[in-house]
DNA sequence: TACGTTATTGAACATTCTGTTCGGATTTGA
DNA sequence: TCAAATCCGAACAGAATGTTCAATAACGTA
């Protein structure tokens, strides 16, 4: 009863985290069975449904596990920079690249076609969260039709996430910054299209 | 023996494809139990496995049915235009648009959070076909590096269906021609960027 | 209409996975 | 060493899968 949470019970959630991992990398997410999970991670059935309701919860804890990971990563990454401004000024997209090549492996099984949809679902939210923001923060005029806003946010979300799906499924085939430069210059003229020429460069 | 496959045949496929759509509707499709498909078209459990190995199998079965839908809906709506010539002069978007509004349940269901991950690459497997063959007849020029080309066709792709996405989620929140204005303007200047300005307006 | 071919049916079965329960073993901190 | 929390794993019921097979129904043809 030291802390909130047994240091036990952390061990526990990470093995089986940990298990489920290996597990979908080897052969998707589907197909893997709970009695896997559990030999894989020497975990006693009781225990798993004393903690997870189901194999997806167990998934939706790793996403848990891997925000909170991106965003340590991404506060080291961007200490000192206190209140970052945009979409392009910050290095959102850097950063999110970084850490993707740092955690290549899972993000290649997770964004394939074995990958989960629950995922894709997660990632994309979050980028859109975050588009969505920097957008709202350049347009403080209303004349455009509310819906451009919303293509413009959905388009360029897509767009960044599409990307680094086609740059982790061909294993990385030009660098980081290659990679941020080409899509940020694809995105540009769609926002000076809303926001006027004042971002374009 | 009257026909390559028995009409009886092609009854019984469409009777499992409409119960497994019916049901997809319902509930999304990874909880849609087989038994649930056999009740609901009055089909036999062995006849069920003469046809398909699995709900997978069925589900690709749909798309198929669906992808000749489609072609036909294309040959159909450009008559006369005998050969398209690019990603913007065409009706693709437009007309994958007007594909989508009248199948719009179906979308619905399939593009959602339920919705399977096998559709959301079937579809962009295909788009990003019809992109990159636009793409490359635009692009005789090899000055920039393949991967720019590469991003650019992942972008539009991403983006299109990025966007598709979010309108059929919202319910169509405005019309197919603005939807279709709005996305050709923000994928605009990333073309231009590749194959020089001439491709604006 | 009757016949032979082909497709469908559904019951029965083995198998696998799921989710629950519970008594006993193990770890932890005090 | 003790008590509380945690974990273990066997046992169980229930549900879904995938196969087999003998009986039935539908179809085209003569």
């Amino acid at each position: 009863m030291a802390n909130d949470t047994d240091r036990r019970v952390q061990k526990t959630r990470q093995l089986l985290q940990n298990a489920l991992v290996e597990l979908i990398w080897e052969k998707g997410f589907e197909p893997v069975t709970i009695q896997e999970i559990l030999d894989r991670a020497n975990v006693g059935r009781s225990t798993f449904y004393t903690h997870f309701e189901s194999k997806y919860e167990l998934l939706h804890s790793c996403f848990e596990e891997f925000r909170n990971l991106f965003e340590q990563h991404i506060i080291k990454l961007s200490e000192g920079k206190k209140h970052p401004q945009d979409f392009l000024e910050t290095d959102f997209t850097l950063n999110l690249l970084r850490f993707v090549e740092r955690n290549r492996r899972l993000f290649k099984v997770l964004f394939g076609k074995e990958g989960s949809a629950i995922f894709n679902q997660q990632i994309h939210d979050y980028v859109l969260a975050y588009v969505d923001e920097a957008l709202k923060k350049l347009a403080p005029n209303k004349n455009q039709p509310s819906f451009q806003l919303e293509i413009l946010s959905h388009s360029i979300t897509s767009a960044f996430i599409g990307t680094v799906k086609w740059w982790v499924d061909q294993d990385m085939p030009c660098t980081i910054e290659e990679v941020d430069k080409h899509f940020k210059q694809f995105i540009m003229y769609g926002m000076s299209k809303v926001f006027g020429p004042t971002c374009l460069d």
